[in-house]
DNA sequence: TTAAAAATATGACTTTTATCATTCACTAAT
DNA sequence: ATTAGTGAATGATAAAAGTCATATTTTTAA
């Protein structure tokens, strides 16, 4: 992982507009821009793995990163995927206990470091920042809620048809309509909550329908209607 | 829903060993004493509904709640089951936002009703409470995590042996090893995440291999062991 | 107490999903 | 350029889990 110093300041940092830093004063904000680390992280390479302890948290300037977490069977299951703004790695800062989750970018990444301290002094004092992660945290759970229903109520091409359009609204596409974010099958798979397979061939399916573009790895939206077509659609369970 | 002033005193309520109330201090706990109304709850009877404003949480002193949410089909998942010492109905007075789940008395309960402000002031002005609720949430998420994991990569059948057991741990049973809580048939496969003749074919399965006994709705763990080879045991996924 | 209603249990069957094997396509390295 | 290696795709098959129908038991209430 590549280190460097960053003279560029929190301040100004545009990516502070999407998280709780926004909540923190000018002071508190210079603290963190000075005790801050840039960093640089190629793709495939970890930002911190399951067991680690943490002293800080990370802010992501650019990129994505999986977290995942190691099954015991070995296959690891992706729980979700961080882009831009976000800020991983808070809850072991909160718990003190070590992390049970690895982040592995996705693609290069440039993240910044923030010690504790910087995190948590701010949260004792100030209230308004303290709320954001509150809120934060909370937004959080209810995402996890809705995996939860969604993972024993509707079927993987169901799922997977939400996950296309999570990953186009949240990560973006380019000119042509493909998606910015890349993912292996497997990964794509995991983050559906099915196996490799399974997923292949529901993709398979959606391409031979016309839904969707394949050119390799990258898959496009064609219908967006058709996929919501697909989430509403009827599972056994009606 | 049964309405009463309780002469009892948050302060020596048992309850708050178990909570983020420990971490008030004595001005707060004493106004959150005065402020709050303990309601009987019947078995059946619901806390609040989705969609519904909470101005205020729920502290449950005795008894049981599900808390769920509708699908789109109409079925409704149990997202948690809440008991003695847990608090409900946090997450509204944070977000602000109509609550997103309904909370069901599994058998007669005792609450207390605590007003809004009376959370939110020590919220901001004591951090040492700021922190207990961040923990919880915390903890939360992380257990979100976990059953979203299990969802994907163990069958019906280990599911329901880690319900029953957990079950047991949080819940307790009588003195003739029949789990204290009891819960309908479709209640259990709501919270396994299946429907309910999967989870009675589960449950008539571990009764024949002799490691639960079933007495009408009544479930009693025979051998906590078995149940653990199964959880333990292969799934496909290996 | 008895009839009706509700919950539980089980059989027969279908759909969904995982597994294993194999082929195909592309990448990278010798 | 050839080959080894990896990831993607697909077929064949098996296992798991859902659905529908029906029987049985338990609960509820007239």
């Amino acid at each position: 992982m590549d280190t460097e110093n960053s003279s560029e300041h929190c301040e100004h940092c545009i990516v502070r507009q999407i998280n709780a830093l926004q909540a923190m004063n000018k002071r508190e904000l210079k603290e963190v821009s000075n005790a801050k680390v840039t960093k640089l992280v190629k793709k495939g390479e970890t930002i911190f793995k399951e067991g680690e302890r943490l002293n800080g948290v990370f802010c992501i300037r650019s990129g994505a990163t999986k977290l995942s977490k190691l099954s015991e069977s070995g296959t690891d299951q992706i729980i979700k995927i961080a882009g831009k703004g976000e800020v991983i790695g808070k809850r072991s800062i909160i718990t003190e206990e070590p992390i049970h989750i690895e982040a592995t970018a996705l693609n290069d990444m440039e993240v910044c470091f923030i010690p504790k301290n910087k995190i948590l002094e701010p949260l004792k004092k100030n209230d308004k920042f303290n709320l954001k992660v509150l809120k934060r945290l909370t937004a959080d759970l209810k995402e996890a809620e809705t995996i939860i229903m969604d993972r024993s109520q509707k079927s993987t091409h169901q799922r997977l048809a939400e996950i296309l359009i999570y990953l186009k609204e949240k990560h973006g596409e380019d000119q042509e309509g493909y998606l910015k974010l890349v993912l292996s099958r497997e990964e794509l798979a995991s983050l559906v909550g099915t196996v490799k397979e399974t997923c292949i061939r529901s993709l398979s399916d959606m391409k031979k329908r016309g839904l969707i573009k394949i050119v390799k790895k990258d898959i496009a939206i064609v219908s967006q209607e058709g996929l919501k077509q697909i989430i509403e659609g009827k599972r056994y369970r009606n």
